[in-house]
DNA sequence: ATTCTGACA
DNA sequence: TGTCAGCA
């Protein structure tokens, strides 16, 4: 992850400071915390703590709700694109893997050429 | 001073 | 959702 990904991420706000960036009471963002919808920390003392990231995501979810919809559809939103990325994830290290098995077997046939003297030297093993 | 949980009109 | 109580 890269440092301003990190940054963004980093829970540093209390309630007070999210109140003013929001425009939300403490009442408000305590609801969309307490549904899933938004991954606050919580500091040793109990007391709520959130990111950038966390910011944006609270403004996301009031305007789905500006807009009509209720919590519970906020929350499907998130959970298909939670699956999707899920999906994503699972078909790119698919590609990893298949690029290594090519690698691999790349490098049995280059070996298999070369330890057999006798075979037709114009052999050469083209792509995968 | 600030935030938290629980509860009720 | 607002608001108030009683804690930490």
């Amino acid at each position: 992850m890269s440092e301003k990904e990190l940054r963004r991420s980093l829970a540093v706000l209390p309630m007070g400071t999210v109140m003013k960036l929001t425009s939300l009471t403490a009442r408000q963002i305590r609801y969309y915390d307490d549904s899933g919808l938004v991954n606050s920390q919580r500091t040793e003392s109990n007391r709520r703590l959130y990111s950038l990231n966390d910011i944006d995501r609270i403004l996301e979810v009031k305007d789905y709700l500006d807009e009509g919809m209720n919590l519970e559809q906020v929350k499907r939103v998130y959970e298909k694109q939670r699956q999707r990325s899920l999906k994503k994830r699972a078909a790119k290290q698919q590609s990893v893997s298949d690029q290594k098995v090519r690698q691999y077997l790349r490098k049995d046939i280059l070996k298999a050429g070369g330890l057999d003297s006798n075979s037709d030297s114009q052999f050469r093993p083209g792509q995968l």
